[in-house]
RNA sequence: GGGCCUAUAGCUCAGUCUCGGUUAGAGCGCACGCCUGAUAAGCGUGAGGUCGUUGGUUCAAUUCCAACUAGGCCCA
């Protein structure tokens, strides 16, 4: 007879064999089907809130590895807060406008955009936009991202166009928005400004010069070698162009700087570090030093300007370097981005005396009207007719150039919109409101603080088309500009009905209301603005989304991001909302880190290391991807690489077997009527329920802390150790060759379907497929529709036992003993499966009192056919154990024949004559 | 060049921070073996680490401090 049938073995159709790349698209459709984003959000009214605000990705790609980890971090953070108990609607938001789409559309144009209007262009780039934006949806949702994917904000749509005007309208009106002059790159033959994107570096020839500023202060008093001597200080640029425009000279405040007396030259101050560089590059050899400073007692001291009769200042500052020049910086405001600092920093006129076509202004004396780089030719004469020029020759280096005439580009200074930091305390009030933020991980706090700390004010203008308009008008009588809160209401109500384009299609006339006069000198006729807004500013009210959707909130419980945007997004966010609102956005800001290579590079074309995230999922599934991005640390940098995703998919394996084995052992299992009370469990199925309920306390309690790759590793060891190589292996017995309907495999099967329960819905967050397909299999059917609709099953202290806990850890450690002791007995051949084994154990007296009672659990738990106490001296051989002393465990084979039927030998196997090959046992349950 | 961050077995993570102190843990992978009633599964045993480097503090440092190296983010 084959007594195979008469066992109860596992059976279940879940397969085994995942076919992510396959199932995934069939779990997605039912999702689809079911509406279930709409199903989460009606069975979770009612609940507490809790509001992750998106940072919206900008749309002009498909999604890259960062972008997908950070949108699964996020949804891993969303399905497991609505999972804790809350109710977490998402909105999915896009950053629409910008210079990145703008670029690529000029590209696809090509000549073709010099015949289209401005709104011409303007469509094309929301159709560009709107392409990437479904493109991208598709790809978010592919990962298993639930939110509301068809009514995102974007901010490109009207209404959001009109809020950004009336936020900016906010600024403008308050007294924070100054005009005022800042360096830009501009193309002279282009006649346009150039985004720092613009522009690409390219080798050029330039004059390299060296220069000396007489001294007007008087040094003699507090340097008397000095005395009857004519001093200078030596400068030196590759721009000669700009010297017109200086205003000062910086030196390093660390540096030290010596005064050397040539013939030639008179006395020369330089920094001393360049000394031997400068004298050989200048081919001076009859010097002498006759004085040292210290760079901060020369700041503030006066020099002339070596063309004009007007002074310059001495300054300090921390960018000169002593790689190359005389460590004393030519310093223009007006033409160069850290001179711009410094002339701020210094009270300095941002001058810039070139007009569009970079020509000097009709002020410039000796050189007006000409162009710029014509024009280095004559500075460097006039300078030498005026004999300040120590040296001229020519150096090769990387130049800025357009990207489009490819012709050399300058720095230019152009008014432009600022938001002020301080006329409004923003600076003050936005680092107040940093301390009343939780920042995670917390050095989050002080690299945002620092960076507002120290930034300038917000330039805010951009001189593009795809974006919101910089909404002010001037009068064209006396040229003042003006806005008002009647012009935003009325600017912002059109923009709302007809989008942005309205400001570049409608005139000014049109665009303010009727009546409108000019504040100051009541003229009636304007200009608008030609300025679009900085794109960050765009994304920086996004906060208003929370405000105009009612089931959100405002500030948002969190805002999620790469590092990289505590100076973007998070800084935008906190200056829009603070400026506006006087409060922060978000009460917490969690920040993760970048994704790179396995030996912890970043991933670059050129370097051939990327793995795109459509690559994953098209080989291993989107689970998989989910599955590293919780097992990843991601506070510092998160590794990818071809290991990582193997080692991932056969975690994967091992976690969906489980479940597998679970479900296949709870066939015949009706949770209604099956189900053993507590107290009268064996203590093995306790001793698993207990640890379940640690298993939860952990996962709950790092889900809370957004520590994920904790949960991934207790799930894992769980399902490994736990589970699969202790407790599902000693239940086989009693699931498989008990009676059916015996309380002994009720109560298995009341504690694998506890466990079953309590996982399922614990590893739902993170491989949400996975978790909705087992839910589909689950014994009890009278349940949501989704896993993923459900709750967190949370701890149940009823279900803890620690005195139980105790006892059973003597038990597993003797095992571990047992174990070790099987192996050598395999080894030697005198076993092979653990039940053909017969256990001795020779006990020291602490641990036979603790064993007494467990003689039989000892049997089940060790899988061996017989375990049997002995007193010590009466064994011969077997392995004495490491871990406690006096414990000798002899392994032998079993003297008895196997049964048949449960693969145990035993002593009464034969003696029945109607199953002559089974053990008394599987008789009595045939 | 500056600000911030990271560095523990081949891989992913514990431990160190708030207590510095016997042989630094886990799983995976690997090697070897068992089983064939979770079977393109399951079980066992074992080998792997001068805790990035160098100094300092200390009776004692992977743990505290400093510098350096490599890498990452943001600036310049």
């Amino acid at each position: 007879m084959d007594y195979k049938n008469t066992l109860n073995l596992p059976s279940t159709d879940f397969p085994m064999k995942a076919n992510l790349v396959k199932k995934e698209p069939e779990i997605l459709e039912k999702w689809e089907k079911e509406d279930i984003y709409s199903v989460i959000r009606d069975t979770s009214k009612g609940r507490p809130a809790y509001i992750l605000h998106d940072g919206p990705p900008y749309a002009n790609g498909n999604i890259h590895m960062g972008t997908a980890f950070n949108k699964v971090l996020k949804d891993i953070i969303i399905k497991s807060k609505q999972m804790d108990g809350y109710n977490v609607p998402y909105v999915p938001g896009w950053d629409c406008h910008g210079l990145p789409i703008e670029s690529q559309v000029d590209q696809e144009l090509g000549d073709k955009k010099l015949e289209m209007t401005q709104s011409a262009v303007r469509k094309k780039c929301r159709e560009f936009a709107d392409r990437f934006i479904k493109i991208q949806r598709d790809e978010f949702k592919r990962l298993g991202v639930f939110g509301e994917w068809d009514n995102p904000y974007l901010t490109m749509n009207y209404n959001y166009e009109a809020t950004i005007v009336r936020e900016f309208g906010k600024f403008a009106i308050n007294g924070s928005l100054i005009k005022s002059k800042k360096p830009i790159y501009w193309c002279n033959s282009c006649g346009t400004a150039l985004a720092e994107a613009e522009v690409e570096y390219e080798d050029d020839i330039s004059p390299s010069i060296y220069v000396r500023f007489p001294f007007v202060s008087d040094l003699t008093l507090n340097y008397p070698s000095l005395a009857g001597k004519d001093i200078f200080i030596a400068i030196w640029t590759t721009t000669p162009w700009t010297i017109p425009a200086n205003l000062a000279v910086a030196l390093h405040p660390d540096f030290m700087y010596v005064a050397i007396d040539t013939p030639t030259y008179g006395v020369l101050i330089l920094a001393e570090g360049l000394l031997e560089y400068f004298l050989s590059t200048a081919g001076i050899e009859d010097y002498t030093i006759i004085e040292r400073f210290n760079a901060r007692e020369l700041e503030g001291l006066k020099v002339k300007h070596p063309l004009y009769s007007r002074e310059s200042i001495i300054i300090l500052a921390d960018y000169v370097t002593l790689d190359v020049g005389t460590g004393c910086v030519h310093t223009a405001p007006g033409h160069g981005q850290e001179d711009y600092e410094s002339g701020l920093q210094y009270n300095l006129d941002i001058y810039s005396p070139v007009d569009d076509k970079g020509r000097f202004t009709k002020d410039v004396e000796f050189f007006a009207g000409q162009e710029v780089f014509e024009a280095n030719r004559n500075v460097i004469q006039k300078l030498s007719e005026l004999g300040v020029l120590i040296k001229e020759e020519q150096v090769t280096h990387s130049y800025p150039h357009c990207w489009r005439c490819k012709n050399p580009v300058i720095f230019r200074a152009t008014e432009q919109w600022f938001i002020s930091m301080d006329k409004k305390d923003l600076r003050a009030r936005s680092l107040n409101a940093i301390r009343g933020v939780e920042w995670v991980p917390s050095w989050g706090e002080e690299r945002i603080y620092g960076l507002i700390e120290n930034r300038p004010d917000w330039c805010i203008s951009r001189q593009r088309s795809w974006g919101v308009p910089i909404t002010i008008f001037y009068c064209l009588k006396c040229g003042n500009y003006f806005i008002s809160q009647e012009i935003v209401d009325h600017v912002a109500q059109l923009v709302e009905k007809h989008g942005t384009d309205v400001w570049f299609d409608l005139s000014a006339a049109e665009l303010l209301p009727k009546g409108t006069t000019c504040p100051e000198c009541h003229g009636d006729e304007f200009r608008k603005e030609t300025d679009i807004l900085d794109v960050w500013f765009d994304s920086g009210v996004s906060f208003t989304v929370l405000e105009q959707r009612d089931y959100l909130s405002y500030p948002a419980d969190l805002y999620l991001e790469g590092s990289d945007q505590h100076r973007g997004w998070f800084h935008s966010s906190l200056l829009c909302s603070i400026g506006t609102r006087q409060k922060a956005p978000f009460k917490s800001v969690l920040t993760h880190g970048f994704v790179v290579d396995g030996s912890g590079r970043k991933m670059s074309k050129s370097r051939g290391n990327v793995i795109s995230p459509e690559e994953v999922i098209n080989k291993y599934g989107a689970e998989i991807l989910r599955l590293w991005v919780a097992s990843e640390d991601y506070r510092g940098d998160i590794r990818l690489s071809q290991e990582i995703l193997d080692r991932l998919t056969e975690a994967y394996r091992r976690l969906r077997n489980t479940f597998r084995y679970l479900l296949g052992n709870l066939y015949d299992f009706n949770p209604l009527t099956d189900t053993i009370p507590y107290q009268e469990l064996l203590e093995l199925d306790r001793w698993a329920l207990h640890r379940l309920q640690e298993l939860t306390e952990t996962v709950i309690k790092s889900y809370k802390r957004f520590e994920y790759h904790s949960i991934y590793q207790a799930v894992y060891n769980f399902c490994v150790l736990t589970l699969s190589s202790f407790y599902l292996d000693i239940l086989k017995d009693r699931l498989y060759t008990s009676p059916v309907n015996s309380k002994e495999r009720r109560s298995a099967q009341t504690a694998l379907n506890e466990i079953l329960e309590g996982l399922v819905r614990l590893v739902a967050p993170i491989i949400p497929f996975t978790a909705d397909e087992v839910w589909g299999y689950l014994p009890n059917k009278e349940r949501p529709i989704s896993v993923h609709a459900d709750l967190f099953i949370p701890v149940r202290e009823e279900f803890k036992d620690s005195s139980l806990i105790k006892r059973w850890d003597l038990l597993l450690n003797v095992r571990k003993e047992v174990t070790k002791a099987l192996e050598l007995a395999r080894k030697d051949k005198v076993i092979g499966h653990s039940l053909d084994a017969t256990v001795s154990l020779a006990l020291p007296k602490d641990l036979s009192q603790g064993l007494e009672d467990y003689r039989d659990e000892l049997r089940t738990i060790c899988i061996v056919s017989a375990v049997e106490f002995v007193d010590e001296g009466t064994i011969e051989g077997g392995y004495e154990s490491q871990e406690y002393d006096g414990l000798i465990v002899k392994v032998m084979p079993s003297p008895f024949p196997k049964c048949e039927r449960c693969w145990i030998h035993d002593s009464a196997v034969g003696h029945d004559t109607g199953h002559p090959t089974l053990c008394k046992r599987c008789v009595q349950v045939i």
